[in-house]
DNA sequence: GCTTATGGACTACACCCGTAGTCAATCTAG
DNA sequence: CTAGATTGACTACGGGTGTAGTCCATAAGC
């Protein structure tokens, strides 16, 4: 199940709040893309027609929600660029994200739990 | 300056062995992938096209090499992935990448110094 | 009640991408 | 020297993707 970019904002935004109709979704994606309605009805049509939403009407309308897990999804999404890129090695990914934006404390601490418990 | 993820098989050939040829090239992947020489070809044109790759005349043919370094292509990629599915935040594809995939020995003591590193 | 806004279904269309094919020139094996 | 292989340049073409437009039915404002 591919999604693609423009896709994947729909599913940011149903993610974080699950069974929203194409208005409210236009409305949440309105500072940041500027979407024609027509164009996030498409997006939305396709993501049903490839099974990553399920629809349920409500009135006229329908109301969308995710088919697929966010977690699931980001798993297989990491997976892929480490394969493609990194030749399937993680930890110069890491290295590059540290350098690159920066870790703050928070992410150094989960990474040092994360960590310990790996090593258990 | 967008490498698709077929280009990017060619670049990561070109990165382990910059100055190749094109026959050369479909030598080196031709275990991996079963690609008409004219697709490579093809490849090697839009690269060179959209500026991923320099050329040097030898003889009747060209050589290729990388225009762009590995590295930061690597950390822009991974950044935008971050941004696209993580909102942003490190530590969570981190913890995606150990579990999917499972980091080994060696993973973890390179990250456990990188930590070290940046905790300082 | 008429007009206008809104909903979903279907259609459009240009550009990108994977995957080659054609062509003309040139190199190479016999 | 001739026939085939190889090279880069250009062309092709179907499916995916971003970005809508059209159509028809219905809901809503006045």
């Amino acid at each position: 199940m591919q999604i693609t970019p423009a896709e994947l904002e729909i599913m940011n935004v149903l993610w974080r709040a699950p069974g929203l109709g194409a208005a409210e979704i236009a409305d949440a994606l309105k500072d940041d893309k500027s979407w024609n309605i027509r164009t996030i009805k498409t997006l939305l049509a396709r993501l049903v027609e490839k099974g990553a939403l399920t629809t349920e009407q409500d009135g006229r309308r329908y109301l969308y929600r995710p088919a697929v897990e966010q977690g699931a999804y980001q798993k297989k999404e990491a997976g892929r660029l480490v394969d493609r890129l990194f030749g399937g090695r993680a930890a110069p990914l890491v290295a590059h994200l540290a350098d690159a934006r920066g870790l703050d404390e928070d992410d150094i601490a989960e990474l040092e739990a994360l960590l310990g418990k790996l090593k258990k």
